[in-house]
DNA sequence: CGATATTCATGCGCAACCCGCATCAATGGT
DNA sequence: ACCATTGATGCGGGTTGCGCATGAATATCG
């Protein structure tokens, strides 16, 4: 037989009012089940804390050393109830992202982990969306924040990096590129060159890299995302500029990695969010679970 | 649906051990017990505390913010029980007193009456004897202390004062003395005198009081008990000389109450106990209130 | 990759606990 | 003495919590 919180807040009402009838009714138990629940306290404690008769309650000493202290215990009880759901509200609801789908895919899934392992409560909703949209989704604020590239300066927007990557050539194993230890962007001119589209992010940090150069290399394929650029690397079609993001880790079978130069070109992708704006407290969290993981890593 | 300590306690205990398993059989639970009492614990909250598999338990954030909380709770019960029974330890147990028949009946019951009150659990037993029996119980160490006349100066024995009165005249009303305001002892030579015996404290101290005095009463009934002379005095049959604690309280339609003079003898009733003889705390606190209770009154 | 041991979650049946209603005894007041 | 009020207790019924048994998940090992 234990001591229940409902047996001290018994015996708090009980004490306040002086009257077992009238602390039934403030705790809402009837007069027989708080009489109950103070002979319980008492049991279990071993002493008797009210003196009552039929028209008078009054403390016993022990009673009235007692009081405080099972008042604080609730007191206590409740600041730190309160306190952990506050804590928890501020540690759940739904943070939105919208996100290029190269750190979608490729560095995003182990962030969620880890912070879902501390705030299993807070839910994401991901939008997958090509470096404008991740913009638009942005400003329109359909999201809290954007995973993007950097390239644009718009002052109703923050930037906040996390990775800077340079591109590098993805070309088949069997290439004669293959085995060299950096290539220039301008000797690409001589090969079939698989690219992205013109509206690209990529595309336009390539363009922009390459605006002095007078060699540069030809698109020969243009796809829609990066992924594919690579399936046409791995089926010996071609040879890719990738970000080192979008590289296979490590070895691979079929596909070779080379440095490119003169120039190198980098890529930086970061968090992107309405400058000023307040967000939830669990887009906050996140967001600051970002920074600290991927400015480590780097 | 409210929190139990016992959720606490489960909680406490796996956070400790990171593990069901270990921490059901540490606090005397089976595991599926003790995986429903943190589900319910984490329900009520409405926050995962625990992320666990079948392999792994750690701590949530919120978990980690809420496990001191917890624990502080627990121990501040835990020293707030110990502490009660600390108190009532001291505030339980009996209390042995040996007492003359007219504090006995005249004065104790109100105040055990009123220390019960506060102290409920101490018990107590009442030796009522004769002042020499008194001492005798007190000397022998058969009870706590002793509540009775003051007249021996044993170096062995404290003795603390609590009531000083005057012997005063009981007679019947219709007596020749009952219009009296006051009445010398030596004028008592020519009345049936009735009076307790020569072992009583009482007719030592009228006994030593009159040891100047060249007229004195004549005993003409001899009784063992104070209230036997009253009643003695009610039927007619003579006046008696009792302490005012002994006398009927208020008009009495019988008998009549006469000052005595010439000398005024008065006794002393207080309480006797071995010089530096350690008790119970219970028999402290009686003592405690005895002192208080009638120091206060006179 | 499959087999295995371990561990948390959940269904089930049973016992313990707690509730409110009804009733009685005690207690002050008139 | 009578009466209204209030705490204690018996009783029946509903709720809660328990352990046992079982299944799913999870690491580890060969």
């Amino acid at each position: 037989m234990n001591i229940d919180l409902e047996d001290l807040r018994a015996f708090v009402a009980t004490a306040d009012m002086q009257s077992f009838r009238a602390a039934a009714e403030a705790i809402n138990l009837s007069q027989p089940a708080l009489s109950r629940r103070i002979q319980k306290l008492e049991t279990v404690l071993g002493v008797m804390l009210l003196e009552r008769t039929t028209r008078r309650v009054s403390l016993t000493a022990v009673g009235r050393d007692f009081l405080p202290r099972a008042r604080r215990l609730l007191d206590d009880l409740e600041t730190s109830l309160m306190s952990v759901r506050e804590i928890a509200e501020k540690r759940s609801g739904l943070v939105s992202i919208a996100c290029i789908p190269t750190a979608a895919y490729y560095f995003l899934p182990d962030v969620i982990s880890d912070f879902g392992r501390d705030f299993p409560s807070i839910r994401f909703r991901i939008v997958d969306a090509g470096a404008n949209d991740v913009m638009q989704s942005v400003l329109s604020q359909r999201v809290d924040f954007g995973i993007t590239l950097w390239g644009a300066d718009d002052p109703d927007l923050d930037f906040e990096p996390l990775v800077e990557e340079p591109f590098l050539l993805a070309c088949p194993k069997d290439h004669p590129l293959a085995s060299r230890e950096s290539v220039s962007w301008g000797e690409l001119a001589d090969h079939r060159f698989i690219t992205v589209g013109r509206g690209s992010g990529n595309r336009l940090i390539m363009d922009l890299g390459l605006a002095q150069s007078r060699l540069r290399p030809q698109p020969f394929f243009e796809v829609q995302h990066l992924s594919t650029s690579l399936g046409l690397v791995e089926a010996g079609l071609g040879v890719a500029a990738l970000p080192r993001m979008s590289m296979p880790v490590g070895p691979h079978p079929r596909i070779a990695t080379v440095r490119l130069t003169d120039p190198v070109i980098r890529r930086t992708v970061g968090i992107v969010r309405i400058a000023g704006r307040s967000r939830s407290p669990a887009a906050e969290l996140f967001h600051e679970m970002l920074l600290s993981r991927w400015r480590m890593a780097e």
